[in-house]
DNA sequence: GTGGTAGAATGGTAGGACCATGTTATACGT
DNA sequence: ACGTATAACATGGTCCTACCATTCTACCAC
């Protein structure tokens, strides 16, 4: 998912505090008088309070591929120096990955400390997937719900758009499993839940880590093409009107009907 | 604790492994063969290595002070950038300490907290903790539904004996705030799903981070205690009756009150 | 399609210059 | 002789330029 940047916008770094008030107090003399350590804020730190400010209010989400590090110093005012060092940074935190000549990453924040740990649970025994499953009704359902409460124009148009793309693959054929699966990361960027948006996106790929087969070997009979497509086309109507609760139950129906059919094929019954 | 390091050897960087192995692994192809990917070692990684080395081994002790970048970048053969950066990615992770134009100095890596990634991540931006409520209150909504499903005798025992726990003290004074953390997680094991309660573990610990107070800070009030443990006795009937309904609108109704009381104390409104 | 190749884009390293801050030595006044 | 103010130096912080190493991209030959 590569992307050019025109349209996030920068700020010079001298914007924001120069001085930054520590953690740690310290006690002077015999006067009892207390005061905090002053602590000048680097410039490499600065940009890199910048970035995860965009990354934390979703403007670069994960995946997305960061502007160059020249063009970062030139936009920012600062030298390539600096950018690389806050970079550096954030490689540190794992927030972001950096590969020589191919550009900087933003990862997955939830991935360090939930990603790992949970991806041996899933390897032990067949039932995990299940429960992924199932969590992955329940926290999508409310999603819809919240989608429809605070989506914007521009995110329905986006939605619209995808889910216009899948009805004509629907006519030509097959629909895409990556254009349903951005259709619902859209649905989730609406819910305007940073955080939520970066879990759910575990969740993904924990799904599609444990079940090494994608979507379209489970679904490809035309009725559950179509069902599918109805469910989606409800959704979206859901959203559309801003009815969290028929935007929910809608969600609900169709996570139900995918979690049947995916236990009919891969648990025989 | 100033000292100078004629004793100190500093190895050419070139010594130690030129290719290091990374620690995901991508499955090619049909053949099912798996390969570990090839990462290079960067040169201030190298660098970084060696001072590690250094300082495991004892010939750098907490509070020395390292020779400076100049003469680091001299001694090893590399650019100074190269030094920079790998004292940089040290102090990153609280292994040293530098300060502008004093020098590095080595700290005690026992002492300090290593912030993880989310935490920072969080810090950001004060909207990231109701952000995290609000997915709390949604998943653990549907925690009390499964629990009234799927809990055990023995869960609801535990469930009661926590609560009878919270009424006692309730009596006494006010409510333990570990006591209801409890109550909440086995509540979260009752739904037996096992890759949520380890999700909700890790929402629960990031707000106790963020909210650097403790419940008992927010709600103190004779009121608001009271209030709260009413809800929990609702939750834990409709737990009891195995009735997902009333459990569920127990607990978003609990959950609404608490981010409601957050709200007011620390957002003041 | 598959694979190779050249050019562009991008990160990595090097080195020099200068500024900001801390450290040390020196000169001064009492 | 002592403390203090000042100057000189040492050291980290930032910027700049240049060049190398790797990846990406488009194009071509097969």
């Amino acid at each position: 998912m590569i992307c050019s940047h025109p349209p996030l916008k920068f700020l010079d770094v001298e914007s924001g505090t120069l001085y930054k008030i520590g953690m740690t107090t310290k006690t002077i003399g015999a006067t009892g008088l207390v005061f905090d350590p002053i602590r000048v804020e680097r410039v490499s730190e600065k940009v890199a309070g910048q970035l995860r400010k965009l990354i934390s209010d979703g403007s670069l989400k994960v995946g997305d591929r960061l502007p160059s590090e020249r063009d970062l110093s030139e936009q920012m005012g600062v030298s390539r120096t600096s950018v690389r060092e806050a970079l550096q940074q954030l490689e540190m935190h794992g927030i972001l990955e950096t590969v020589h000549g191919g550009g900087s990453i933003i990862r997955n924040i939830t991935e360090q400390e939930i990603r790992k740990p949970i991806e041996r649970f899933i390897e032990q025994d067949k039932k995990r997937v299940l429960e992924l499953a199932e969590l992955r009704a329940f926290m999508e359902a409310w999603a819809a719900r919240e989608a429809a409460r605070n989506r914007t124009d521009q995110e329905l148009e986006t939605m619209r758009g995808y889910l216009e793309e899948m009805e004509r693959d629907f006519e030509k054929g097959a629909i895409r499993y990556d254009v349903d699966f951005k259709y619902h990361t859209e649905i989730a960027a609406a819910t305007h839940n940073t955080i939520y948006l970066h879990l759910i996106d575990n969740i993904y790929s924990l799904i599609n880590y444990s079940v090494k087969v994608h979507r379209e070997e489970v679904f490809v009979s035309r009725e559950s093409q179509e069902t599918i497509l109805n469910h989606h086309r409800k959704i979206f109507r859901g959203i559309l009107e801003r009815n969290p609760e028929n935007a929910e139950t809608a969600m609900k129906e169709h996570l139900a009907f995918v979690v049947r059919e995916f236990k009919r094929k891969f648990f025989d019954r």
